[in-house]
DNA sequence: ACCCCGATCGTA
DNA sequence: ACGATCGGGGTT
């Protein structure tokens, strides 16, 4: 994907992102649910209090990876959106293997699958040659659900997390 | 320097 | 329902 892809509202963003191929050094899955994080208006954003050395990235342009380490065991995947200084992104929460074998149903879970940990924070996906968002399977908007995000104690009223409702027919 | 807690997951 | 496990960030 282009820049342009991820320089546009972030809902719109995460919406679209469904159905996509996340690759990372070779290993790829189409992407099954996602979470919009939007500005630091937004109270469950880790941007809601301001730049920090963790969170920078937030702050990139579109296209930019944001991978924070959490629970002391995982890391969690986020594809930054909008433009420079304005932070969001979209928290990539399912993803559907090749090998449907493999365990990729939750956020740790398919950042460890695909290998990802915090030193591949910040990179641009928009030229890197190894990890990337590339085409996949377009989804109208009758197999796509929203519904409010997952893990977080405040922002429930918005209902900003998107997921593919039957994952089958991904894969 | 210290302390609290988290955009999770597996097991109970 | 809860424990594992540790870096980040706010506070001192």
């Amino acid at each position: 994907m282009s820049v342009d892809f991820f320089m546009r509202p972030t809902l719109e963003a995460a919406r679209e992102l469904l159905g996509k191929r996340l690759f990372f050094k070779g290993k790829y899955g189409y992407i099954s649910e996602t979470e919009a994080y939007v500005g630091q208006d937004d109270p469950a954003s880790h941007a809601a209090r301001g730049k920090t050395p963790r969170n920078a990235p937030m702050f990139y342009r579109g296209g930019f990876s944001y991978v924070y380490f959490i629970y002391g065991m995982y890391y969690c995947i986020n594809i930054v959106t909008e433009r420079e200084n304005f932070p969001s992104a979209v928290l990539i929460r399912g993803l559907v293997a090749k090998e449907s074998a493999a365990k990729t149903d939750g956020p740790g879970k398919l950042a460890r699958y695909l290998g990802v940990t915090t030193a591949h924070s910040g990179i641009d996906l928009t030229q890197a040659d190894d990890f990337f968002v590339a085409e996949g399977i377009s989804l109208s908007d009758d197999k796509v659900e929203r519904t409010p995000r997952v893990g977080i104690r405040v922002g429930l009223e918005k209902p900003w997390r998107f997921l593919v409702k039957d994952k089958n027919f991904l894969a």
